[in-house]
DNA sequence: CCGAATTTCCAGGAATTCCTGAACTTAAGA
DNA sequence: TCTTAAGTTCAGGAATTCCTGGAAATTCGG
C-alpha cells in the first residue's frame, strides 16, 4: 500500500523536525506515520509504506516504546505485533514532558546542584557558580510550574493556558511597588527565591 | 589559561545536553563558557581553553550569534571581538523561545494548516486530518500561551509560575465560570478541547 | 594606502550516526 | 515437538555531520 500524499507530506515534515530535535529523522516518521494512521499497524506495513528496513524500523519502535510514545497490541486473528501512538493528544504531551524531564532535566538538576556545592577557589569560581544558581533556580521553577499544571485534568488546563498572563491582573497579583534603584533590571536570583 | 574544573565539568554537561536537543557539542561548548565567564571573551582564548579550532570557534560564534544568544562587543584597546551571552537568564529564555517559534514551531504551523486545507480524498485521509488539526490547535494554543506570557514582565512572570495549577482554583474556574472580561474567542483546540 | 592582526571561508579528512542484510532467537500454531 | 512467521541483534558499509588547516578577505592602526 502507498502512503497518501498527505501522510507523505507530514511525515516527511516531522521527520525533518524531529532530526533539529535530536530524533533520528526515520524515528520521527515511523511517529508521524503511526499519528495519522487510524489504526494499529504491524512492523513490517510501516517498513513497506516508509520504505525503511525491517530492522530499522524495529529499532525505531523500540525507541518510540521506551519513550512510551508507541504501545503495543495484538489483534485478534493477526500474530503480529501491531503499533498506535496515544490517542489523546494531551497525554502525548504529558508522557513527553514526563520522559524528557527524567531523561535529561533532572540530571541536569543534580549536576547543577553538585557544582554549586563545590567549594569555590578564585573570584571566577564564584561568579560561575551565582550564574549555575540562576539557571538551576530557573529549571527548577519551571519543572515545578510544568508538573503542577500537569496535575489539571485536560479541560482546566485549556483553561489556563487560554487565560495566558491575564491571570496575574485577575488575581491582582501585579507588583504596585515603586522600582527601587535597580529599575527595569531583574536579578533572577533573588526573584526567583521570593515569595509570591 | 586553563578551565578551573568546575567550568570543564560544566562545560562538557552542557555540551552533551545539547548534543541531545539538536545543538552541535563544541557550538555548546561555547555556549556554556561564555555563560559562566564573568567577563567577554575573545574567541582565540575560547579557542585556547575548549582546545577547539580557531575556525570552530568561529563558526560556532556565528551560530550563537543569528540564535541571538551571543553577543559581540568591542572592549578599548583591544582590536578582537569579544564575546559574551546575555546578562538576564528570563531574557535569554524569551530570546530562545522567540527564535524556536519562528525558526521551528511556525514552519510547522503553516505546513498544518496547508495539509488540513487540502481535500480529502479517503476515510484514512479524513481521520489524518482530524489528527492534524488536533496537532495544530495543540500547539496554537501553547504558543498563544507562550507569546502571552513573555509579556508580563519578570517578577509577575514568575509570580505566575509559581502559582501553578492553583490559579484554576482560585479564579473559580471549575465552575463554568466566563472568562471574565472576554470580547475575543480563542479558537483554538477547537478539535483536542472538550469544554467540560 | 600599507601591513599586520583578526576573522571568515571552504575543501576534504575525521568522527559520528544511521541503516541494512543476514544470522539468530522466540514463540505461536499445527 | 516441529515448522515457520515474526522479532531482534549486530557487524560493517553508507550517509551525514563535524572539525581542521590553509588561504582569502576584512579591518584597523599607522
Amino acid at each position: 500500500m502507498a502512503l497518501s500524499p498527505l501522510t507523505e507530506a507530514f511525515t516527511l515534515h516531522f521527520g525533518e523536525m524531529g532530526s533539529r530535535w535530536g530524533i533520528n529523522r526515520t524515528v520521527g516518521q515511523i511517529y508521524a506515520l503511526l499519528y495519522l494512521s487510524d489504526r494499529a499497524l504491524p512492523a513490517d506495513e510501516i517498513a513497506d509504506e516508509l520504505r525503511f528496513s525491517r530492522s530499522n524500523v524495529s529499532m525505531g519502535l523500540k525507541e518510540l516504546q521506551s519513550w512510551r510514545l508507541v504501545r503495543l497490541q495484538h489483534l485478534p486473528g493477526d500474530r503480529r505485533e501491531h503499533f498506535s501512538t496515544l490517542g489523546d493528544i494531551w497525554q502525548i504531551v504529558r508522557t513527553l514532558a514526563e520522559e524528557r524531564r527524567r531523561r535529561e532535566i533532572d540530571p541536569t538538576l543534580t549536576v547543577l546542584r553538585e557544582l554549586i556545592m563545590e567549594p569555590a577557589e578564585t573570584d571566577s569560581d564564584r561568579h560561575a557558580q551565582l550564574r549555575l544558581r540562576e539557571m538551576h533556580d530557573l529549571i527548577e521553577l519551571l519543572m515545578r510550574w510544568s508538573e503542577d499544571v500537569q496535575k489539571l485534568d485536560t479541560a482546566d488546563l485549556i483553561k489556563l493556558l487560554k487565560l495566558g498572563g491575564r491571570v496575574v491582573a485577575l488575581l491582582g497579583l501585579k507588583n504596585r511597588m515603586p522600582l527601587i534603584g535597580k529599575g527595569e533590571r531583574h536579578n533572577t536570583t533573588s526573584a526567583a527565591e521570593q515569595d509570591a
